[in-house]
DNA sequence: CGAATCGTAATAATTGAAGTTACATGAAAA
DNA sequence: TTTTCATGTAACTTCAATTATTACGATTCG
């Protein structure tokens, strides 16, 4: 299966939102993650649904941050997309009569949900803000590196 | 993306053959799982390479467990079967040279690998007598409910 | 010998995400 | 008001990965 990367699509996008005075049109969001204008408002429309961001259409239109960044957490945009599968592993019959793979199930479920548990509090546990943060820490540790070559 | 389901499936063929003397064919298993000897074959041979079962040919041949129950954990079955992505969401771009989807990938990378350690430690603590003991208590129970109605 | 069984390569079917095309809708600008 | 720019969506295609199937070769037991 081909893995699931819109998360890591609407971070990419937000963080340039985050960024930016005016809105961005998705046009300007494809071209900068090499991706098609349709994807995007695809994607950014379920942020749009629970209210993360807006859009507008017409001249001057496009897409803006509608919330505070300190308050918008990962796993609100997981949430966002869906709830996408989050495993690539699973069960190979999720309702089965047979005793012996309801075990294998049970025991293979059990192991998953807890990992599944985990990724969902690391999740809540980074914003928007978080990422800002790490992204300037990031450019300014690259600017520091330039200069000094 | 379609999930991968041959951990789930080892794990059933093993208790199976844990609940058998004799070997039992490729033909066999694969009609219980309701799947296609074929395929059995390229999952179990997977097995046999890293010796938890062996596979005989011709007449009496077939599949039979050539380990102990209790020294084989799911992180082995998993490893043996080329430790597979683990996660159906990942990144857009593995490598980027942009700062920004560093730092996304840097965020999310940090929770995935936390979240997969954990389900590796799951998997080393679930050995295969653990499985059958749980499909035993789960028999012993489905005997009783039947007894009773 | 000959039937049963695994071993394996090659190919097709299936599934779900991502990308494309096409056109409708609405808003700002000219 | 007309034109232009932008989103909104449906329908379809492409792509990637797992699973299934077909075909045939190699062994082993009866
Ligand atoms: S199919 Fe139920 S036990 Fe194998
Ligand atoms: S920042 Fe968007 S492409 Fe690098």
């Amino acid at each position: 299966m081909k893995r699931d990367s819109r998360l890591s699509s609407v971070l990419h996008a937000l963080l340039h939102m985050a960024e930016q005075d005016g809105p961005l049109t998705s046009e300007a969001l494809a071209q900068c993650m090499h991706t098609n204008p349709v994807v995007v408002r695809r994607t950014m429309g379920l942020l749009r649904d629970v209210g993360i961001v807006h859009s507008a259409k017409g001249h001057t239109g496009g897409w803006t941050i509608a919330a505070d960044l300190k308050t918008v957490t990962l796993r609100q945009l997981h949430e966002a997309l869906g709830e996408p599968a989050v495993f690539a592993i699973g069960n190979r019959n999720e309702t089965p009569e047979c005793l012996v793979e309801q075990s294998v199930n049970s025991v293979l479920d059990d192991a998953f949900s807890e990992a599944e548990a985990l990724l969902l509090r690391r999740f809540e546990n980074v914003t928007l803000a978080d990422l800002a943060a790490e992204f300037a820490r990031r450019h300014a540790q690259w600017r520091t590196e330039r200069t000094l070559s």
